[in-house]
DNA sequence: GCCGAGGTGTCCCGATCGGGACAAGGAGCC
DNA sequence: GGCTCCTTGTCCCGATCGGGACACCTCGGC
């Protein structure tokens, strides 16, 4: 049978659409883009492309998650290192795919990316704070404010580095969290 | 009939190959290849490999063709720039692909490289001078001096900028010329 | 010398892919 | 509304490819 799904083909298939589209979406903006062009650029039929997806939207999607797993993965790997350290490292990340989360996140860009983000983000936030089930409220705030942060820099072309940037959300989120606590 | 030349199937094999090894030569050294290896990096077969290149000399022979005519069209596209200015977009197209020249001038390289590109350099100088026929030693001596220059410019961790180093070839090989038409 | 490990180049067969066609639908223009 | 043009999603057929096998060769260890 070859499960499609581990064959060399078809891995090779879904790789090129991926970058494909990821070149596509930081020159052009994802909603401007058809089909047809992301197949011509990863050199693949259309038909190929059917067989592995259901439109643009799913590829993208897959695209969108496989990038917040690793966006999340700098957050999380290596737990023992200094939590500044890790922020640093998470809008460092940011920086290094700067045009994809700028055309997904922008104007140009869906408001579904920025809701999926805000959602991972309060999830993050809420399994990495002392298991106290405060409500939901504190972490979907936080959340929200990473995800501004990062439209925010990106929007006005990155003026302060990802240390700086880390230790400024860093000290405003934990103030909202210092100040949670107090409620209880 | 579709020509294999011109199907998209085989450009894209091709085109998987000649990343792939330009990627493993650069991380790895040209002798220390095998076609297994080259072909998993490509994602292709190493039945696509055979049906497309005898071996991976063929491969890596068109790799350093194509290189070799990007890097003489820095010299002769736009003839009405200045001879010097040309002569820093050469090296400055060695440095963006210092580590495939590096691979293939260098001692894990074959000489027949450098070989191929002295004689390369030495047809484009000979073009280049006017049109006396006044021999081939000349150009010959000259390509070997940029062959040179190149590979001292790379195993000393290109210790000069691009332009730094097209004024100093570009002089001494200029005083060459100019001793050799004293001959007349 | 002998042997095993690993690379080379070739072949076959079934699976996936490319090219092209098609109907359906949407956007822009008259 | 009509019309054109483009895109979408699906299908078919022939071509190329992947996986695996094979004999042959080289090299290093014993």
């Amino acid at each position: 049978m070859s499960q499609s799904s581990e064959n060399v083909r078809v891995r090779r298939t879904r790789k090129l659409l991926r970058e494909a589209l990821v070149e596509l979406i930081e020159e052009r903006g994802f909603d401007r883009l058809t089909v047809g062009e992301i197949t011509e650029r990863a050199m693949v039929s259309r038909a190929a492309f059917y067989r592995n997806y259901r439109d643009k939207y799913q590829l993208v999607e897959q695209i969108f998650d496989e990038a917040m797993a690793a966006l999340l993965g700098t957050m999380t790997d290596g737990a023992e290192r200094p939590p500044l350290e890790r922020w640093a490292a998470f809008f460092e990340h940011v920086a290094r795919y700067e045009r994809l989360y700028g055309a997904l996140l922008g104007k140009k860009g869906s408001p579904w990316f920025a809701t999926r983000m805000r959602a991972s983000l309060a999830t993050m936030v809420s399994e990495h704070l002392p298991p106290k089930p405060s409500g939901e409220l504190v972490p979907t705030l936080v959340g929200a404010m990473f995800v501004q942060a990062i439209t925010w820099w990106l929007d006005n072309g990155r003026p302060s580095t990802p240390e700086q940037l880390a230790n400024q959300t860093a000290q405003l989120a934990s103030a909202v969290i210092a100040e949670a606590k107090s409620w209880a």
